[in-house]
DNA sequence: TTGTATGCGTTATCAC
DNA sequence: GTGATAACGCATACAA
């Protein structure tokens, strides 16, 4: 590896200029600055990373944690971050823990340890009250998700509202049973879009019935799970509202696989709008997240905080929409 | 932040006992080590990695470049990666190139200028021969994909084989119309697997028909034109090889949409076995790489480079399968 | 416009 | 078993 020395040894000048030519040129004249770009390229020289990074004491990296990388729901939003941070001179490094709390911690260790100057949460297995230490303590902004009252800052949709939303279509199309199935998790999201679907029940005076909510993993296998218990009820659901999309084609198979068909003797509304939701056959209505959006907020705000500005406790939230294709109809009359 | 000389201050040591403390604490005797131990409690002291980077010349952390994060498929792959990594003390950091030319060379400055001691690169939009020069000076290897006589170690399936394995096996249900949609780049892949799609045929004594062979993206959108396509010949194929499964799924849906029964008026095999083809209805044949294998291998090749060992030209070979589902079937009477 | 000199936080070498 | 200190590569304050 070459260094500083090697280059200024070669071009003839100090160490000094040698970092100017990269970190300020305007400063160089002319001539110094042909002899240093001579040398840097004979010797193919770059500037190690390891040295400026010590001496600046940042890393110009943003450290993303993920539960999983195999969501696509997730590749929008990192596009949208990567943007957003190449525009602020950062880079965007991810990191996928699979859902394992001690994975997760590992993973912090690059923020004390300031190998990167900030990161981005969205869910975390960190309880409450460590989550918001580490918030007071290192740039940490979270999205998609938020702990309700934190000083971590973050972005995300009306979760409660959109679940309201995606209900309340249902019931429009004169569904009186609908299901949902919510992740058995603790997410702030999935409480918000449990009470959007009570509360879209309530203001249509529907009386609520509890065995219609089923709660499991993001699996698909959740919801063909699911629609098997709900196909053992006395009254089966008409319609069914799922908190991921993944879920939601589990229903969908499994309807289908019962002969059903999707779309008229059962209405199906999933959640992300991810290309499987699109592809699928039927087609899967599905909430939509902005989520390209997302993510260059969440790096907005992160990088207002690492500029040292207050944002403490700030919530943004971004407008979804409801994406109606094949899955969703009117309610069946053989099935009322 | 706290620095080693504070905590070394708190506890009445020197610095070099308390980085003893955390990279050699046999050495130091059990007195000293509960007072460093209180110290670097109280501080909570964590190490600075830009200092220790600096001083090591190493950050244990290795770069792995992908195309996109949203293909399922490198899920697992990652997954495998993570795992041998942390065997081994390093940590795994993702970067999403989206494809983009640019934006690859923009992460390589993170091999460059020594933020990370190797990388791992999927497919790549460098030449061979600057892939070969990268590979030459740094620790890189590539997986799933490979250039032939390269410098540059790979783990790989062999790709022909599975192509060839998975054509035959369509032309051992009777089919003789056996479409091939490709991708449209260069990647060696692509050239192996049309390889062997045209050997199986060949081997059947089945003449070529070039106009069955598609070449486009990895996108869905290209199945559903390319079968477009297909339909408007005077014999249309009654099988489709395509080398993703997301192809496949567009090929599956638009024959359904034309009212084909898929599994019996057109089989279609689609390849890496992802989620996607699992779940989709009807579920979809596919060719299986060892994903979590494929990764683990990849590392375990760059950790036998980062020790010194020679690796040059190393070619690692993983075993496939073919994964039957419902959509393929023997060749249909009506459409003979 | 350019050079000299210092220090960032750590590890490692060499004493003791 | 422990301490003093040099060195890693770079950016920057200060001098010239």
């Amino acid at each position: 590896m070459k260094t500083i020395k090697q280059v200024a040894a070669a071009a003839g000048v100090s160490v000094a200029t040698v970092s100017r030519y990269f970190n300020a040129p305007g400063q160089l004249s002319e001539s110094t600055l042909q002899k240093v770009r001579r040398a840097v390229e004979e010797l193919d020289y770059h500037p190690s990373a390891l040295g400026r990074n010590l001496r600046t004491n940042r890393t110009k990296k943003i450290l993303v944690v993920l539960p999983t990388i195999s969501n696509p729901f997730y590749s929008q939003i990192l596009t949208g971050m990567s943007d957003e941070a190449e525009k602020n001179g950062y880079t965007i490094l991810a990191c996928a823990t699979g859902g394992d709390p001690d994975s997760e911690k590992r993973r912090l260790t690059m923020l004390y340890d300031q190998f990167v100057d900030g990161a981005v949460f969205f869910s975390t297995s960190l309880s409450k009250k460590r989550f918001d230490a580490l918030a007071s303590q290192y740039p940490v902004v979270q999205c998609c998700e938020y702990q309700e009252g934190s000083v971590a800052p973050a972005v995300s949709i009306d979760n409660e509202l959109a679940a309201y939303e995606a209900v309340s279509y249902l019931l429009g199309l004169g569904h009186t049973q609908v299901a949902m199935i919510n992740s058995d998790n603790q997410f702030e999201s999935s409480i918000l879009r449990e009470k959007g679907y009570r509360r879209a029940l309530a203001d249509k005076g529907i009386p609520l019935r509890e065995e219609l909510i089923r709660r499991g993993t993001y699996g698909f296998r959740n919801g063909a799970d699911s629609f098997g218990f709900f196909r053992s009820l006395k009254t089966p659901p008409t319609a069914v509202f799922t908190v991921a999309d993944s879920i939601a084609v589990g229903v969908v198979r499994a309807a289908l696989e019962q002969g059903l068909t999707v779309g008229k003797d059962l209405s199906v509304i999933g959640f992300d709008d991810t290309s499987l939701a699109r592809v699928y056959t039927p087609g899967i209505s599905s909430v939509a997240q902005p989520r390209r959006e997302l993510g260059e907020e969440t790096i907005r705000l992160l990088m207002e905080r690492l500029s040292g500005r207050e944002t403490a406790g700030k919530l943004v939230f971004l407008p979804h929409h409801l994406v109606i294709r094949d899955s969703t109809g009117n309610v069946c009359p053989s099935t009322v």
